[in-house]
DNA sequence: TTGAATGCTACTAATTCAATAGAATCGATG
DNA sequence: CATCGATTCTATTGAATTAGTAGCATTCAA
């Protein structure tokens, strides 16, 4: 069970931009060098985020990414979504061709539960928690 | 981020076992058919149970598996462990090749708690519990 | 000694994933 | 207008992982 290098590059670049915009979007090539990332791979990452709805480009003169919101309103899961499908640990989850042993199968409540509460805690830390350590399970 | 098939069945092999056992081991066969998993791949299944410890031949006449323990001191991750190695939702915490910035990244950080939180939830839950819906996050 | 059940090694086919290539576009500046 | 840096898009590659199967060896009780 691993998590993907591209949520991960993304929460990294979205920490990134919140803490060195000062006014001034963030240009690529900055995040690149500070978080050591091709620009290449990151230019995939920023797509995603961008598509994702986390990040603009503030336009106009000096042009630069900065979030969309603030960090207290952007979620883990907001990332994780931005690279992913909805969180599904087990196919049988999702997948109704797979299983259809609700209620029959522990192994699936169990499962189901257990995916319920990863996204949630992932749903209700923000990035800024995030970024100050104030986080807590 | 998926869960692999191996733990999924396992944990199904696991419960089909502790169900159905009253004093006579169970069967491959009987496991393949009851959970419609086919006995060659139940079988390198099987192994990895057997491998961690988690059931054992019955040997003897009648001869079958059975837990290794009982149900109520057998946890959720330790059929996790009997096919993956362990928990480590991001590389970047186990491998020090790839970073070196705990205490410096917030994202490290923050990746290092959930995992903590995700393998304990984990060790906690046991198989009794899973089977008997008592489990509680 | 036979036959069912188990155990072992290897293999394949499919999928996923990280990362790069190359070109098109955009936008500010001189 | 020309250009240069930065961004954006599409496509591709190469590697790794994984689900599932094949085939055979072994065991063990009847």
């Amino acid at each position: 069970m691993k998590l993907n290098t591209k949520v991960r590059y993304g929460l990294r670049a979205m920490l990134d931009i919140e803490k060195n915009f000062h006014g001034k979007g963030i240009l690529q090539k900055e995040i690149s060098q500070r978080q050591d990332i091709s620009l290449k791979y990151l230019d995939s990452i920023i797509t995603g985020l961008r598509n994702g709805g986390l990040i603009i480009n503030t336009g106009g003169k000096g042009s630069g990414y900065k979030l969309a919101k603030p960090a207290s309103r952007i979620y883990v899961y907001d990332i994780y979504r931005a690279f992913e499908p909805e969180l599904t640990l087990v196919n049988c989850l999702c997948d109704s061709m797979e299983c259809n042993r609700t209620g029959l199968c522990p192994a699936k409540d169990f499962w189901f539960e257990l995916n319920i509460h990863l996204k949630s805690l992932m749903q209700n830390i923000s990035l800024k928690q995030v970024m100050d350590g104030t986080f807590k399970f």
